[in-house]
RNA sequence: CGGGGCGUGGCGCAGUUUGGUAGCGCGCACGGUUCGGGACCGUGAGGUCGGAGGUUCAAAUCCUCUCGCCCCGACCA
């Protein structure tokens, strides 16, 4: 393509609204542009960017074995409120009605779409497995759209679905899934680490996030050079085992007035924060507990659910706290709570634990010699959030945390919607039984924008080549006949070739065209221009920012080679 | 939803405290000189200052309401 006919408006300012560099760049660069908050349009480069993700998407699908479909984005709210997702998804979800006033939705995911054709459409085992899958556009009504392309309330994802008889089926198309995502996401090239996760309202058991590091992402990853690698909603980790005053004391009250927090309390008492428990109240599912952690630790709110096997739940207000307790929050504590209608979990990290301090419930006074299973009873869960440094609990070296940004996510779903919207099939003894399904999804414009994060520079973008707008940039800068000529044959040679090649045509400067060029970040440029006297061109390699000069009649075989490194 | 910030030509901003009828840089158009790292000179176009209402002789500026966008938090398949 010619650039003097492509729109490509880049820009030499920082639009005010950008923060973070793949927005500020993509918008710099003429990719994209702002509609509203979470809404972008997709300018011809993003386009041509986008492009090239798909296909590589595809590809890695079709190699597995997935089929292409293409459903609606527009969706009946019976279909949804059959699995209770209408509900589910509360806010989240974009409703609009029709003009006889049925109610619709836009589609945040589909796996009710597709599991309505599997349950009209599979009857026999002999039909399973299937995987199906759609590159499609979703809407989510998200309470903070931010960071640009990072989280907004319209884009594209790569989902699908896969449809099997029975567990091992969905292991087998899980795998299948998950070999096909690191292709997709290698030859994008992207670094990322795969992470164990949670499944959140896709329901299902299993769950793994792709993840690329990134401090633009809003995702906190552990990982261990061991290979073990969560996310910290559901990352686990050893403890330094403590060793308690191993004597049999009983409760004893001790003023300590103003010291609410355990940090104020370890001081005056010249006791280890570790050797505090922290309570915490909150009200879950309208029912107040008492939840117990390691003075030092900090609760993580996703195992709380999963412990609680419900996500509706708050931390209840000083007023309640008040009542249920008669002292304020810094003075609470288990002993004596039991039979009163609190229930009372605690984190794994106190379980025999022996003579710690915890509030009296009553103001300014705490407990010492608090024994677990003794002086309170509790159940005990794991609760505790994993910081930086914990030791692997699978190899015992320190733990990384780091910011990350997801692009990809694989659940195992289980039943939840076989069942709910009732897809089964017979199996060979003539039974009928629900499939088993997975569902799998992929961020196309999250990947661009992850690109960006990952590869850029003061001057711009560094493109992978595979996912680049174009892989070969000719800057022509003399006027003369003879070095138009010699564009025009690289550029038609390249092109039959079938390597997408942008010819910079443009009566503009040479370092307006430098400037635009290391800005869109295309992989291989060559210049024509002044050295072409000598017989002379340049190449120039983007992610090195490495200058050549090569001989004009070699300049083909010249980028080849480049775009080979 | 809570807290904070910002809306002034296409982009980046000043002007708002102290009301007096809108300015700078970039970009854009035209002419000329330039031409290897975002050129220079000259001329010019372009803004009901987010919107509505109010105060005032007079509002970008003060008051009320409202809309939009950004950031922090809450939330997040």
């Amino acid at each position: 393509m010619r650039w003097s006919q492509l729109f490509i408006p880049t820009l030499r300012e920082v639009p005010a609204e950008a923060e973070v560099v793949s927005h500020q760049l993509l918008l710099r660069a003429g990719f994209i542009r702002q509609l509203g908050a979470g809404i972008y349009s997709y300018l011809p480069l993003a386009r041509r960017t986008l492009q090239k993700i798909e296909r590589i998407i595809r590809e890695e699908m079709e190699r597995i074995g997935a089929q292409e479909f293409y459903l609606p984005a527009l969706h009946p709210a019976e279909l949804w409120q059959e699995t209770g997702r209408w509900t589910e998804m509360g806010d989240n979800m974009f409703r609009l009605k029709d003009r006889t006033g049925r109610e619709l939705c836009l589609g945040m995911t589909h796996e009710e779409v597709f599991t309505s054709i599997a349950r009209n459409e599979l009857r026999s085992y002999r039909d399973l497995p299937q995987l199906w899958y759609q590159i499609q556009v979703k809407f989510r009504d998200e309470p903070r759209p931010k960071a640009g392309l990072l989280r907004v309330r319209q884009f594209t994802m790569k989902d699908s679905y896969s449809f099997d008889l029975d567990a091992n089926g969905l292991e087998k198309s899980y795998r299948l899934h998950e070999q096909a995502y690191r292709r997709i996401f290698d030859r994008c090239g992207l670094e990322y680490t795969v992470v164990q996760a949670e499944s959140g309202a896709m329901g299902g058991s299993e769950s793994e996030e792709f993840m690329v590091r990134t401090d633009a992402g809003e995702d906190m990853v552990v990982s261990c050079a061991c290979g073990y690698a969560a996310n910290l909603e559901r990352a686990v980790s050893c403890l330094v085992p403590i060793t308690d005053d191993p004597a049999e004391r009983s409760p004893e009250l001790v003023h300590t007035p103003q010291q609410k927090t355990i940090q104020e309390v370890s001081e005056f008492l010249k006791v280890p924060k570790s050797r505090q428990i922290k309570s915490l109240v909150y009200v879950v599912e309208s029912k107040p507990a008492l939840i117990l952690m390691r003075g030092d630790h900090q609760l993580n709110e996703s195992k709380l659910s999963r412990a609680m096997e419900t996500d509706q739940f708050r931390p209840a207000t000083p007023d309640e706290i008040r009542d249920l307790f008669g002292a304020d929050p810094g003075s609470l504590g288990p002993v004596g709570m039991q039979g009163k209608g609190v229930a009372i979990i605690a984190d794994l990290s106190l379980q025999n634990r022996r003579n710690l301090i915890c509030g009296a419930n009553r103001d300014h006074y705490h407990l010492l010699n608090v024994t677990a299973g003794i002086d309170f009873t509790a159940a005990f869960y794991d609760l505790r959030r994993v910081e930086a440094a914990d030791p692997c609990s699978c190899c015992g070296r320190p733990l990384d945390i780091f910011k990350a940004l997801e692009v990809g996510h694989i659940f195992k779903l289980g039943y939840k919607y076989s069942r709910s919207m009732k897809a089964t099939v017979l199996d060979p003894e003539g039974k009928e039984v629900p499939i088993i399904m997975g569902s799998y999804g992929i961020g196309l414009e999250r990947i661009m924008a992850a690109a960006v994060e990952l590869y850029h520079d003061e001057a711009g973008i560094v493109w992978p080549r595979s996912i680049a707008p174009f892989q070969v940039l000719i800057t022509l800068l003399g006027t003369q006949e003879n070095q138009k000529q010699l564009a025009k044959r690289i550029y038609d040679a390249l092109n039959q070739m079938g390597i997408d090649c942008l010819l910079d045509d443009r009566d503009e400067r040479p370092g307006v065209k430098f400037k635009d060029a290391e800005l869109i970040g295309v992989p291989v440029r060559v210049t024509i221009g002044k050295k072409f006297e000598q017989g002379k061109v340049e190449i120039f390699c983007r992610s090195q920012r490495e200058l050549r000069e090569v001989d004009a009649d070699e300049a083909l075989l010249e980028i080849i080679r480049a775009l080979g490194d």
